[in-house]
DNA sequence: TGAAATGTTGGGGCG
DNA sequence: ACGCCCCAACATTTC
């Protein structure tokens, strides 16, 4: 008896149901993971591969300790896999689906290939539920959170994770694979170092910051999660996105954690956390439902949205160079670390689509490059929900006004300071809004207009009336 | 998981 | 003392 175990966003060894009902049944397993980007519109970006690149090098060693090596190989999966299949006279083929469309084409290829020669054990420890265990009454899939986020709760079923297996058996035959450099997930110039940096990448380091969050981050959540400057977000999107963690670890974790406290039930305070890995949930769901939506607007409507072609602006966007300091310091926060502030992003996003009136395809492109933890369902739902034109998405005319949200959520100007330097010496007051303050104030803190920090791009007014008009063409 | 425009109210300055 | 106005504070509606 001898299963190959495909390994694909499920970068972990815990609660993964194809590697741990392999090991129950016995016999020989063979990890495999198959880089295969020929073809896909939405192939990792280049934040993604080097955290790929991270997450296999953990997920290889740990796989090499417990007695079986991860084999990597690369080409057109379901032909390398029919010769794993061959070389290793397997018996069964076990992996955990995907719900991205090219994903999917993926599996039916595999299964078209494979399903006369093995067995195929098909799991979903991506999700929580599987996207056709949640419709409405009218059995539709949901297209609003809190209907989803209420059913979600009630099929849902808690249970303990599966503990990841102590030993493998490998293949007798040793089955060759290509080294991990083969894959040149890395970039040549060196600057992933400092996204590197910023991250425990893996199985371990996963679990670590959820244990963290869990003991330490949770209760304050509701308090915290709007603040960028603060540490008060769990920081487990990229983990989550390559499976170093599961959710359902996530949510067990969670609920063990009250349980440990003497409460009856999850606190309303930590709640407030498992509603957004409810959202994400969501996101994966109309995904799956909608498999368009990566490329197309949900709501049809949106289809002849009279978009900006502002190739100056968006790259003002992209650097950070905006004028708006919130804008700015989000989109330098991305490209130093792979990774913005929730709140942050929801900003930046609106700007891009509403203030300059581009494309969220554009948006969403940059995002795909340089997020560690870009996910082609959570970016595609989160980007159409701010342009306006997805599920449950804001109405178009809720338009963000960059210094409001900067004074609100940033108040002391940490978050301004940190990522913008330049504007440090400012008083809390003109920070988040330069161009209005006094030139007194402005030379006290060497700061030149236009010199030492950009001034602004367009005028919030004016833009957001604009963008105000170009719904009422749409609508005509 | 907005913000701006508009409406309403009530305290206080002032003639 | 009274009416008038201003406007902050808050509520509602509109985009």
């Amino acid at each position: 008896m001898t299963t190959i175990v495909w390994f694909r966003r499920d970068l972990r060894l815990g609660d993964h149901r194809p590697l741990a009902n392999a090991v129950a049944r016995g016999g020989a397993i063979v990890p495999v993971y198959v880089h295969d980007d020929a073809g896909d519109p939405w192939a990792p970006g280049a934040a993604s591969r080097v955290w790929l690149h991270h997450s296999l090098a953990v997920l290889a060693r740990d796989l090499a300790a417990r007695g079986s090596p991860l084999v990597i190989r690369q080409g057109p999966t379901a032909s390398v896999l029919a010769a794993l299949v061959a070389a290793t006279g397997a018996d069964a083929l076990a992996f955990n689906r995907r719900h991205e469309p090219h994903e999917r084409a993926r599996e039916a290829a595999v299964a078209a290939a494979l399903a006369a020669r093995v067995a195929l054990e098909i799991s979903d420890d991506g999700l929580l539920v599987a996207p056709a265990r949640l419709h409405t009454r009218d059995g539709e899939p949901y297209r609003v959170f809190t209907p989803f986020w209420q059913r979600l709760r009630e099929v849902f079923v808690a249970a303990i994770p599966h503990a990841p297996p102590r030993r493998l058996t490998p293949p007798p035959r040793t089955v060759a694979g290509v080294p991990l450099d083969t894959l040149a997930l890395l970039p040549s110039t060196g600057w992933d170092a400092d996204v590197v940096a910023h991250w425990s990448i893996g199985e371990a380091g996963a679990r670590r910051r959820l244990d963290a969050f869990v003991a330490d981050g949770i209760e304050d959540y509701a308090a915290q999660r709007d603040l960028p400057a603060a540490d008060g977000v769990s920081r487990l999107s990229p983990h989550l996105h390559f499976g170093e963690i599961s959710p359902r670890q996530a949510w067990h974790a969670v609920a063990a954690q009250a349980a440990a406290s003497g409460r009856l039930g999850v606190s309303d305070r930590a709640i407030g956390w498992l509603r957004q890995l409810a959202w994400r949930e969501f996101a994966q769901h109309v995904l799956h439902h909608y498999p368009a939506t990566s490329d197309a607007p949900l709501r049809e409507d949106f289809g002849r949205f009279p978009w900006v072609e502002d190739a100056a602006g968006l790259a003002h966007w992209q650097r950070g160079t905006t004028g708006y300091p919130i804008v700015d310091a989000g989109m330098r926060e991305l490209w130093q670390t792979g990774w913005m502030h929730n709140r942050v992003r929801m900003i930046v996003a609106s700007f891009l689509t509403k203030d300059l009136g581009v494309h969220w395809r554009a948006g969403a492109a940059w995002f795909w490059d340089t997020l560690v933890d870009a996910d082609l369902g959570n970016n595609s739902f989160g980007w159409q929900w701010t342009a306006g034109c997805g599920a449950d998405a804001a109405p178009y005319f809720r338009i963000f006004n960059p210094i409001l949200q900067s004074r609100k959520f940033d108040p002391d100007g940490h978050y301004l300071r940190r990522w913008l330097p330049e504007l440090a010496s400012l008083p809390t007051t003109a920070l988040h809004a330069p161009w209005q303050a006094p030139p007194t104030v402005l030379t006290a803190a060497k700061v030149r207009p236009g010199i030492d920090y950009p001034v602004p791009l367009v005028d919030h007014g004016t833009a957001r009336t604009a963008a105000l008009a170009r719904l009422r063409q749409m609508q005509a």
